[in-house]
RNA sequence: GCGCCUGUAGCUCAGCUGGAUAGAGCAACGGACUUCUAAUCCGUAGGCCGCAAGUUCGAAUCUUGCCAGGCGCGCCA
């Protein structure tokens, strides 16, 4: 739209530059159109002079002034300015505003999205969480994100596939299947002394008495009923994450069980391959993967002295097992306590002989929830975590969701329960479903007064003069630039702060304009507008997973 | 001890991958409802961007060294 338009003509100019041998035809620079935060330095400046200057030895200033004398501007710009030393500074004619307004009314948001991602197959794994204990807030956090960003990069053209991964194999299992073991004995007459690490939280409590409850055999043999209290425990807690998930809007394409890749052989498979390419070697009796050949780290065991595999070697497996399904891209988020773990993950992306970059994790920060101004206590260990499940029912899908994306991921967050809770300004979350409200509420009256909402996508938009107008066009307009940069730095609380932006536009907008007023034609096109501007709201809102209510 | 993350207004945080005079919300103070939803808006005030050097036309952003907080450093997952 408008700013590929100008970046067209930088890029012409620079050609036209070249050619009259102004500019060497082998140098080359990245052209960076952005968005002046002074509103006097115009709609779009380039510091491209800067860049080329100590390359080509002269002045920022005359270069500058040289490219705009070879800019050819098609009536796209009213004004365009040197500033500052070497700025250019593109000042767009009012008419283009309104002839981009008018493209996004006739052709929809969804093909105007530039396409990023050109059909580039990702994998988003996320949450999975162990099936040991319902998930808590920071899983929620990572839900979000996950789910949040997998709708934007759908959006810019990536082709999108969400999963968890159930660790249902090894030694945790193993723990619950004891911790709920006791509990039943607990219930059953003999108590069992509970060791401490085993599971302490309700939940195991209540597993057991379900399984008292619903009579189901119990093998009499401890190992065989530990196993299938194993079994029986971690399928019910993971029911319930897939409950909890489904409430917060989450869902997955897939969820992928560890046992899979030890029943079809491929962990034996991916560690024979590892140690034919010499990536992995023996030593005191366990097998070890040189991590140290491809990062700054020390070499991690695989296979372990007692012949059990260690969850990385499984987990190699299972990113093997990810490329195997073609997937271009993997995106891994994961707890920031697990960074650690980085560097051997990224060696055996190279050993597997895949690029670095085919990997990326994304960390999650903590999650500090506050009530009445203080920190609320949460400790797994001793089962007083706060689940996501009692999040949710206290703040509800929509502020939940919302405020675990109102900070980059990498960043500690505070999530006032209060404030999530408040129907005021103060809350963001109603700040921006009142915008959407307001609008719908603005087209009921429209329709009362006998306005044809269907036909005012015909409406003059030439009569959208105000200066909020304009505003307001350049608001919806730069939707596409931060769905845009929001895919490619993989970080989706972009998403909220432009909403916040854009709907502070409409709200001040509102105050100052009425939009049904006597003429008849001006309010058509106000109402174009503002059914834009709905649109693109609720659209925004969409890929946040968060409600666009109609009434408020 | 080593590594990663964080440090920006009283509080919570943005800052578009190095740009122009540092941004928002909340809290504080002062204003705006006979008019489409006041769950809103307008205005005022608030800053050594943790500290110190360096890189260059230009640094909150990059480098290095400190300081403070969080998290990691298993043949755990």
């Amino acid at each position: 739209m408008v700013k590929q338009q100008i970046s067209a003509i930088v890029k012409k100019a620079w050609e036209n530059c070249r050619q009259s041998g102004f500019l060497p035809p082998d140098i080359d620079v990245n052209i960076i159109i952005e968005i002046p935060r002074e509103e006097a330095n115009g709609d779009y400046s380039t510091n491209i002079a800067f860049l080329l200057a100590p390359k080509v030895r002269k002045s920022p200033t005359d270069i500058a002034k040289t490219l705009i004398g070879n800019m050819e501007f098609h009536g796209v710009c009213e004004k365009v300015e040197v500033a500052a030393k070497g700025f250019i500074n593109f000042y767009v004619r009012d008419d283009m505003w309104r002839a981009a307004l008018q493209e996004i009314s006739d052709q929809g948001l969804d093909s105007l999205v530039p396409d990023v991602g050109e059909g580039r197959k990702v994998l988003i794994e996320f949450v999975s969480s162990n099936p040991t204990g319902p998930l808590h807030i920071g899983h929620g956090r990572g839900a979000a994100v996950g789910d949040v960003l997998a709708n934007i990069m759908k959006r810019a053209g990536y082709n999108v596939v969400k999963e968890y991964y159930v660790n249902d194999a090894g030694k945790q299992i193993d723990t619950l299947g004891q911790s709920t073991y006791a509990r039943w004995k607990e219930l059953t007459g003999d108590a069992v002394p509970l060791e401490e690490h085993y599971y302490q939280g309700d939940y195991v409590k209540d597993i057991a008495s379900l399984i008292v409850e619903s009579n189901v055999a119990v093998p009499a043999e401890k190992a065989e009923a530990i196993a299938f209290m194993s079994k029986f425990a971690s399928d019910f807690v993971l029911d319930g994450i897939k409950k909890d998930l489904e409430d917060f809007g989450v869902l997955f394409d897939n969820y992928f069980r560890e046992t899979r890749l030890y029943e079809s052989g491929e962990v034996e498979e991916t560690l024979a391959t590892l140690k034919d390419k010499g990536y992995a070697y023996e030593k005191d009796g366990a097998l070890w993967f040189k991590t140290s050949m491809f990062e700054k780290d020390e070499d991690r065991v695989l296979i372990k002295s007692d012949g059990e595999k260690t969850y990385f070697a499984s987990d190699i497996a299972y990113h093997k097992d990810k490329f195997d399904r073609r997937f271009d891209t993997l995106i891994d988020i994961w707890g920031s306590d697990h960074h650690g773990y980085i560097p051997r993950m990224r060696a055996s992306i190279e050993a597997l002989g895949r690029g670095k970059d085919s990997l990326k994790v994304l960390l999650i920060q903590f999650v500090t929830l506050i009530k009445d101004g203080k920190p609320v206590g949460m400790s797994t260990r001793a089962g007083q975590f706060t689940t996501l499940k009692e999040v949710l029912n206290e703040v509800g899908r929509d502020a939940a969701r919302f405020f675990f994306l109102m900070r980059k991921s990498d960043a500690h967050l505070e999530f006032d329960l209060d404030l999530a809770k408040k129907t005021t300004n103060e809350n963001p979350v109603f700040y921006i479903q009142y915008a959407h409200a307001r609008i719908e509420s603005i087209f009921r009256v429209a329709k009362d007064e006998g306005i044809d909402l269907a036909s005012v996508k015909t409406a003059r938009v030439d009569l959208l003069t105000e200066k909020d107008e304009i505003t307001l066009i350049k608001g919806i307009l730069h939707f596409f630039d931060v769905i845009e940069g929001s895919a490619k730095s993989l970080e989706p609380h972009r998403i909220t702060f432009y909403l916040l932006d854009l709907v502070g536009r409409f709200h001040s907008y509102y105050n100052k304009t009425r939009v049904i007023v006597g003429d008849r034609e001006l309010t058509m096109a106000r109402l174009l507008l503002l059914a834009t501007l709905q649109q693109v709201i609720k659209d925004a809102l969409a890929l946040l997973g968060v409600s666009a209510p109609e009434r408020m």
